[in-house]
DNA sequence: CTATTGTGTTCAGGTACGTGAACGTAGGTC
DNA sequence: GACCTACGTTCACGTACCTGAACACAATAG
């Protein structure tokens, strides 16, 4: 009975392959703790994740020793520990992407004097992977490792025109979730704006994920991040800046400087 | 004789309590793929960590069908996934002293237009875990996450003069990193400067960790970042200037700027 | 004061995980 | 060609982990 679980999950991802139970859910627990708003407790922990306290109790010891994980002063809520940071910073230090293009975002960004960011397509989500600041103070706190849904920010989109109807379909969650009034979240109006940014080669968002914020990307070859043999880019670089600054001869010089730095 | 390093590793650590094996060693495997500085491949990790081979291959599957581990074109070399970067997006976002400071930190960069950060204490190390850029175009790439020996660091230093004499020594690994010509690797240096630290209030560090950059910083205390019960701090703030822009009455106006702003 | 609901924690037992040795394969080296 | 070493992979066996139920304790409600 207690191998159902596994089982299940086996079958569900198609995977005929056992996943080590403990380390999976090692992995169930951070990503858990990673994705409250709230720090939860243990019993909450358990309830969520369908692990019997018992289980997780000693999974929670293991991680609190070690210091990914730590419990609140009064010893009942959980969170992540400092040790959980380290994953991260490594990741990015270690990245082919991060490293070739770095010097492609800093020549951007000098030249600009606005945000660069360097973003991949997870799902149906864009992870920023790197970033340049605005010169103007315009603070977007820390946004590496952070998620935004790919059908709201022009680097996904510049991602997501690569991908065939089909698996478009597959990858986009229903109904696309909103994030300011003008994203858009009518599947067809995604396509037709999918297929504008193939004509054009660049994405644009006008304000879909921020109030006030107009970004412009494009994707990024993977043979020009070291994948010679992918033919799908997973990679986007892009320029934000607000509309007040906004101009249609700017965006264009952007595009176009997007382009010729990608190629 | 197969339980016999998780004996050992409590018994090592003065706990008396059994970590669950495989989620000790998932955290192993993050933990070494983090300090790796090339891929290694399964038979270079297991031979690293004392893991047998057969082992490992089930954690190393399980890490990588959840996206947290990655392998090389080739499908011999592992690396972290993008998974594991959003744990320390997720650690950052919701920690008490990186929101509680964050005001601060952008009225220090807006008034100095020199980077500004804050640092924590594990061990014998700092970990960044907030900056705010200089206006000037020195590059320093996302520090966050990033760990440097806080023997060689203003932040570290501001933090370590709070301990007495025994917790130091234990604390401290012999012989002391060098990472400059400027580092205090002399364990009685660095302890008349941390004595020089308790009277002035503040750190400094003189190119310590990196050629022809200057450090000033100051403990925060425990209780200004949500803590009341603590009675050290684990927490610091620095301002750190290229030695072309620095000056003595500066440095002086940065400290008293930093101890206003914990106070 | 008692009942209830929530914490985290412990423990014996049945089970599913870790192990070592074997395998298949690729890329060298001589 | 044969050998060698490295890679990842598989499998049956025995062990040590996961489980469910019971525990101790605290806080709140009635």
């Amino acid at each position: 009975m207690s191998t159902e679980p596994q089982a299940r999950r086996a079958a569900e991802t198609g995977a005929s392959f056992q996943p080590v139970k403990s380390a999976d859910r090692t992995l169930d627990v951070l990503e858990a703790l990673a994705a409250s708003v709230q720090r939860p407790t243990l019993g909450e922990l358990a309830r969520r994740l369908g692990i019997p306290k018992s289980s997780l109790h000693g999974v929670l010891r293991t991680l609190q020793a070690r210091g990914w994980v730590r419990v609140d002063e009064t010893g009942t809520r959980y969170g992540l520990g400092l040790r959980a940071l380290r994953v991260g910073a490594a990741f990015v230090e270690t990245d082919d992407a991060v490293t070739l293009l770095a010097p492609v975002l800093d020549e951007l960004a000098a030249r600009f004097g606005e945000t660069v960011h360097l973003g991949r397509l997870d799902g149906a989500e864009v992870v920023y992977l790197a970033k340049r600041e605005s010169v103007h103070p315009l603070r977007l706190f820390s946004a590496i490792g952070r998620r935004l849904p790919a059908h709201a920010t022009a680097l996904g989109k510049a991602l997501l025109a690569q991908l065939d109807e089909e698996r478009l379909a597959d990858l986009l969650p229903t109904p696309l979730p909103r994030l300011t009034s003008h994203t858009l979240t009518d599947l067809e109006a995604l396509r037709a704006d999918l297929a504008a940014i193939r004509a054009a080669g660049y994405a644009v968002d006008r304000e879909e994920n921020s109030e006030g914020i107009i970004c412009v990307a494009v994707a990024v070859p993977a043979h020009r991040v070291g994948h010679p043999g992918q033919r799908e880019a997973s990679d986007a670089i892009s320029i934000s800046l607000p509309v007040s600054r906004h101009s249609d001869a700017l965006q264009e010089r952007i595009a176009a400087a997007l382009l010729a730095a990608v190629a």
